[in-house]
DNA sequence: TCCTGATCATCAGTAAAACTGACGATCAGC
DNA sequence: GCTGATCGTCAGTTTTACTGATGATCAGGA
């Protein structure tokens, strides 16, 4: 079987695909007790991380549409645990911060995060599993 | 800062994520030209391997929906590139081949593929690409 | 100061993708 | 020949993201 087609599961895109998948399966039952999702649990680890950015610069960090930032971002403050700020200096921008008990929250749900991920990588050597982590950040870097 | 919260970029969501979709960006243009779309190919490729298999083995191994299986393959019978055949002992399944035109455009597309996985990896030594996928593989197949 | 072009957030409408529930055909086991 | 289960299919719904347009605001130049 010299020409024979390789497997599916050998491709990035499956690789990749199922990877997620998984990790999703992982933490979505986890994070549901906060009353949250993982893409709303992202938004709080992006906004309560550093110094507060405008909706716009944390939808090209996070890859989603601006649009779409727009309906996480309600969602959030409907919630509570965010809220929108007029920045200073540029009245067009919405600075997104958290609110106490959005602090809450998203600590609680990095928590859950770190658990999720560790049940994923856990067939991997503790080395094997940063070195992954280090592959991934160097390919999405792009350099 | 010793409770900074660890960067969105460090979380395998977010990675897996963007990887995925710089893997997306590189491929699906050079797929265009051969009239598929990568969803398509990884169902070539799928249907292409090995012995024939019926709808809905191919969408539990590729992880999509059985009535989302049906609209691919609907779309790539209309392209002339799959047929559907009874299964021979068993007159409910229906086993997807390629054609001839259709195992044409799948070595093509799994030569493309090769290129935007190079593409993709290319920050990395053959070595830990080589270990990248590895490590997906086994984390995928959960032990 | 007033204009012009650009940016930010927002909204309405649209497109794409997947899932739910139901159906007829077929099978295996009793 | 019945019964329960499986396979493929379809219609309808839901979810999700994108397109294009709008009003507010800003920066820079005439």
């Amino acid at each position: 079987m010299s020409s024979a087609p390789p497997a599916v599961t050998r491709r990035l895109g499956y690789l990749l695909k199922h990877a997620q998948l998984r990790l999703a399966e992982l933490a979505e039952p986890r994070y549901a007790p906060l009353g949250v999702t993982g893409r709303q649990l992202a938004l709080l680890a992006l906004f309560g991380a550093g110094p507060a950015q405008s909706q716009q610069d944390g939808a090209a960090r996070l890859g989603v549409d601006r649009t779409t930032m727009v309906a996480l971002v309600d969602e959030l403050e409907a919630k509570g645990l965010v809220r929108r700020e007029v920045a200073p200096g540029d009245r067009r921008k919405r600075l997104v911060t958290l609110t106490p008990e959005g602090e809450r929250v998203r600590a609680a749900g990095e928590e859950v995060t770190r658990q999720a991920e560790a049940l994923l990588l856990e067939p991997l050597s503790a080395e094997d599993a940063e070195r992954l982590r280090a592959a991934l950040h160097r390919v999405v870097r792009g350099g």
